[in-house]
DNA sequence: GCGGGTTTTAA
DNA sequence: TAAAACCCG
């Protein structure tokens, strides 16, 4: 009779550090083995064969591999589809129980529903653990138990609540021996996979106590070398303890960083109490709004074409880099959204294609509160002049001139739209959908 | 078996 | 942070 194990699902947790379901894993009393599942669902979607998240993942996953490797453990990783994989997993191995941390996804939680039900056919345990955020689901609520819409609200409970007790990191290191010795499994390459390398590197995994001091100044500064963190990457594929990041937060004299760590949050248990606006508005009658939807205009958008210098600069960085920063992300959104008055899904699955660190309750949030549509939304006449938007943040052009270097040539194109022509445009065709009511 | 101090656990 | 578990004389 084969020894029963208890197996640790990682999915956007890639460490073994401060990982709950890990920890929680280690404590079953039963020696531990890890898995990972290259989601064949997901990944034969991609139309891009060159894509840095699953070059993040096989390098990351082979990362796990040595590190389990020298424990003298090993990690199961397969290519295939979950429920598949999972009727592989029961077969090969005397399993007790599966640990898995919480996912809010629609995808995901359908995903682990359909696995703890075959699981507990067999009566395996299922056990989910929160790991990727500080507070999830009913943590943050109001007075009278509600989920909050509102950030500002939102943010001083969840301030109030953070305790020394919440950042503290689950210990697994002091467990490792409780790992499964096994010897090294093999795991599926990129190749394998059907995907290219594109060998830029990837941001490093951990942030200096300057820029968090610095954050306020720094995080609008485009043109700023390591103006914002770039840990979003990291925070997407669990690379980095949310907790470990949050008490490094906690201790700096500027809370700013921290605050964003909130948003964070924030966005996770919109997506968790709000699932439709996966697909649809938060605030449903935005749904009404006659969009353009122009196709060689979004083009041009794509393209970095636009003749707004920001907009376009924005647009480049993201089709070089798979990465964008904040500010800037904020901006061109805001431009397809009002100026092109085009569909906010159609922005964020671009940056969904696109983005590196793509994360569907983030950029879902945020292109939802650049559509007006979304939870803490200003008011939708409130439109962003870009070049406004330039001057105050990339004042010296420095951004700008990175990126888009033909801009002061003859050969940088024209505005695709007037500024006042577009907004008023932008607030007539809101306007009418939102009267209706 | 008891006081007390220290470590671990809780999620 | 607070309670429980552990350790030691």
């Amino acid at each position: 009779m084969p020894e029963t194990l208890s197996l640790v699902w990682l999915r956007r947790d890639l460490r073994l550090h401060d990982n709950a379901a890990l920890y929680h894993a280690l404590k079953s009393g039963r020696p531990v083995l890890p898995v990972f599942i290259f989601d064949q669902l997901i990944l034969e979607q991609l139309e891009d064969r060159c894509d840095r998240r699953v070059e993040f993942l096989v390098e990351e996953v082979s990362r796990l591999r040595s590190e389990l490797s020298q424990l003298g453990s090993a990690i199961v990783v397969r290519y295939g589809k979950p429920i598949d994989v999972w009727q592989e997993l029961i077969k090969e191995y005397a399993i007790g129980d599966v640990f898995t941390n919480h996912d809010y996804e629609v995808y995901a939680k359908d995903r682990d529903k359909a696995v703890a039900e075959l699981l507990a056919e067999r009566s395996i345990g299922f056990h989910t653990s929160k790991d990727q955020t500080i507070f999830e689901r009913d943590e943050v609520l109001t007075k009278t138990g509600k989920s909050y819409t509102v950030f500002t609200p939102y943010s001083r409970t969840w301030h109030k609540k953070l305790t020394s007790f919440y950042v503290k990191a689950y210990p697994t290191e002091r467990y490792f021996e409780h790992l499964w010795k096994a010897d090294l499994l093999p795991m599926p390459s990129l190749e394998d996979m059907d995907f290219q390398a594109v060998g830029n590197p990837f941001p490093e995994r951990k942030v200096s106590d300057k820029l968090l001091d610095n954050y306020k100044k720094t995080r609008d500064v485009p043109a700023l070398k390591h103006s914002t963190s770039e840990l979003s990457i990291h925070l997407r594929f669990g690379t980095i303890s949310i907790r470990d990041l949050a008490r490094q937060a906690q201790q700096s004299s500027d809370k700013t960083f921290l605050n964003e760590l909130c948003w964070r949050d924030f966005y996770f248990q919109v997506l968790d109490h709000f699932p439709h606006v996966e697909k649809e508005s938060f605030r449903r009658d935005y749904d009404r709004i006659e969009w353009r939807n122009n196709e060689q205009e979004f083009d041009k958008w794509c393209r970095g074409e636009t003749g707004y210098p920001i907009v376009d600069a924005g647009m480049r960085q993201l089709n070089s880099i798979g990465w964008m920063h904040n500010r800037v992300r904020m901006i061109t959104a805001s431009f397809l959204c009002k100026h092109l008055l085009i569909d906010w899904r159609w922005g964020e699955a671009y940056f969904g294609k696109k983005l590196r660190d793509y994360d569907l309750s983030a950029n879902n949030g945020g292109w939802q509160w650049a559509a007006g549509s979304g939870t803490d939304a200003a008011p939708y006449f409130r439109v962003f002049n870009p070049t406004l938007q330039a001057k105050k943040f990339d004042p010296k052009g420095e951004y700008i001139r990175k990126w888009v270097p033909e801009v002061d040539s003859k050969d940088y194109p024209h505005p695709i739209v007037e500024h006042t022509f577009a907004r008023q445009r932008a607030i007539d065709a809101y306007r009418k959908a939102l009267a209706k009511g």
